[in-house]
DNA sequence: CACGGTTGCGGTCATATTGTTCACGAGCCG
DNA sequence: CGGCTCGTGAACAATATGACCGCAACCGTG
């Protein structure tokens, strides 16, 4: 079953301070799977980029809002890109940090919220947990099953694990890599353990890992009796 | 922390079907920290109640919103509701299981997705959860912490149980269903198998199940010698 | 027209092989 | 020397496969 390389998720920087803007627009760049199609400054701009581009059918996926915009607040935006039904997420970003607008960006379907100010890594934790849940929607070619949803729902949430190679040692990530990247055919934990000298369990770990990064392809090999087995192909996509 | 001291989340449960609203209005009375306050039957009602109670002062937290409703879609109304900006939360409440309308609720701002047929516990399981995200954000004072709002988030879309029969991989599941959605026409056991690389049993196995869920239909094909043969089809029911 | 033979799928079971988890040990740093 | 980190091996759970038998409809003969 062939899997299709992903698109890059959308991105819009909302924000009116130019040197804010700026860096967000940088760290988004920076970020695998990402593409930053533009900034606005203002409420008004921001819905009109959205909607303008939902119609013209490259729609935007992922908003970043700020909250404190000179014509309007953030929160206002995005009912009003809820209200016209655009299937935008987004992620509010806020040096507000109160109870009442929280539970606003929540009812006003904010999927996540940052608290300025952050560091990078804060940032790539949240788009990156963004990323997870889109590829997990798309992995499914129709959700079957709540389990499937709920999978999704929960990988919205912000996870601290996200690039920090906990429990795993950067020789050997370089390694399975390495390893990985010579070889064209898709390669399987146990078939990985010989030339590497690794353990089953271990060879799992970082393919695993590696997968749930979105470097390399997981994908179930039928045919042979016992459990499937997963192979794991390394995407030279970006 | 008691938990007595805080107030009960008010809940409107929105469905047609006059059995089913009962369902659930049992099910959300038999929960502690829940008050039912109603229930609604079409779009048009649960919108005035949710909109009515918020002017009244004594505003809905939680609605239960089922999806197919007589008069307008629950997205619709889940849309409105926040063009309002009314302070609700929506639990999308649905048969209806494909990526489209999952990405929209998410889109729209609803907390979690449960489909239809579900059991109490998962139902249970589901309030609990939005229980525990409100008691989180009601700990705080009026200021939070980046890692408090993680948690609320978290909490916020924590999955439940599951109960995807065991003997089933996931992964297989989404391969048999994605297949079978493309073909137009019935497909049987052995057809599946080379297409898929699975073995007849599996396959046999997966469409049973589906078979069994209702998802597909499953017809003898007469005609050919040797036992018929059983071709099963995705049913685009809705 | 009746009736046994043929055919090829339906269903079940044992088997194979991996995924997962856990406790433990080896190396490293302070 | 103590604590932390990372890999290993073993035990257990999960899940596809192959083989086997029986069945239900076609297909011949009488």
């Amino acid at each position: 079953m062939p899997e299709s390389v992903l698109p890059p998720i959308r991105v819009l920087v909302v924000e009116d301070e130019p040197l804010a803007a700026e860096a967000h627009a940088v760290y988004v760049g920076r970020l695998a799977g990402f593409e930053l199609v533009g900034t606005a400054g203002t409420g008004q701009d921001a819905f009109r980029r959205v909607a303008a581009a939902a119609s013209a059918g490259v729609p935007i996926d992922l908003v970043l809002m700020d909250m404190n915009l000179p014509d309007s607040h953030g929160l206002d935006v995005s009912r009003r890109i809820r209200a016209a039904g655009l299937a935008t997420d987004i992620i509010a970003i806020t040096a507000v940090r109160d109870l009442e607008n929280v539970r606003g960006a929540i009812a006003a379907g904010v999927v996540q919220y940052l608290i300025k100010p952050f560091t990078y890594s804060t940032f790539a934790a949240k788009l990156t947990s963004y990323r997870h849940f889109r590829r997990e929607l798309n992995e499914q070619a129709s959700v079957v099953t709540q389990s499937a949803v709920d999978h999704a729902f929960a990988s919205l949430r912000a996870p601290a694990d996200i690039s920090r190679p906990k429990g795993l040692a950067d020789s050997t990530l370089n390694a399975v890599v390495a390893y990985l990247q010579a070889q064209a055919a898709p390669v399987s934990a146990s078939e990985l353990m010989k030339p590497l000298g690794l353990s089953r369990v271990t060879a799992r770990r970082y393919l695993e890992y590696l997968a749930d990064l979105g470097l390399v392809l997981r994908a179930p090999r039928y045919g042979t009796p016992g459990r499937p087995e997963n192979e794991y192909s390394w995407t030279n996509a970006r």
